[in-house]
DNA sequence: CAGATTCATAACCGATTGGCTATGACTAAA
DNA sequence: TTTAGTCATAGCCAATCGGTTATGAATCTG
């Protein structure tokens, strides 16, 4: 947890771009959807778009699966977890009551 | 949830960057510091230092009281509230088992 | 007082970022 | 087989970022 994961960098610089946040709240909230489906409202051309899916593929926080002529993008559930545990970590600074802190010193031992 | 919160914004911002993220947890495990012994061991200049405090600062994440010549930064406790929210928010989305969940919500309402 | 220490700010610089348009590959439809 | 639709990539550009050195204000120390 001190040492330098480069998935948690990757994860933390792909949410630092409050557009790309955007597109996969949309992707939560919304499910799969296409390049096209995100590019519409999104204020942005569809080339911006898809660098912007891009990154946060590459951070493993979305998927995307060629349908035809289309892609078909998922926000990854697990892919929260590096985030949820740095967060939890130390958060549990100051929260000591936390559940889960054993089980993830346990994890960080390893 | 869905709006853009300036302050959430500033939080993913402030810990994109890997040296910030790194200063705010020493001053999480070992406590309060000084822009000096901050300095020592991150690797880069005084005043890069003291522009990453600044970012981190405006944020609301650490605070800093002067003492004399020197002024003593702490992380701040309740800072990441917006970012565990936001981040329960979204893995409810496939772990709908979240306790806080309803409370949440709630917050969100108002 | 004189010198040393601590820190923030300013000015500067190269690299990165986030946007755009143009383009081409590929697929679907007419 | 054209024609239209979807998407990723390339190339470009202005703005931002993260670092540096220089400097000055403020405080401690001899």
């Amino acid at each position: 947890m001190t040492q330098t994961d480069p998935n948690r960098d990757q994860i933390f610089r792909a949410f630092a771009d409050p557009t790309r946040r955007a597109l996969f709240e949309r992707l939560c909230r919304d499910g799969a959807q296409t390049v096209h489906s995100l590019t519409k409202g999104a204020a942005i051309s569809q080339p911006a778009v898809s660098k912007h899916l891009a990154v946060l593929k590459s951070a493993g926080l979305i998927s995307g699966q060629v349908q035809g002529r289309e892609t078909r993008y998922s926000a990854e559930p697990k892919a929260l977890v590096p985030l949820t545990d740095w967060l939890a970590f130390y958060t549990s600074f100051w929260e000591t009551k936390f559940d889960g802190l054993t089980d993830l010193l346990k994890r960080m031992d390893q």
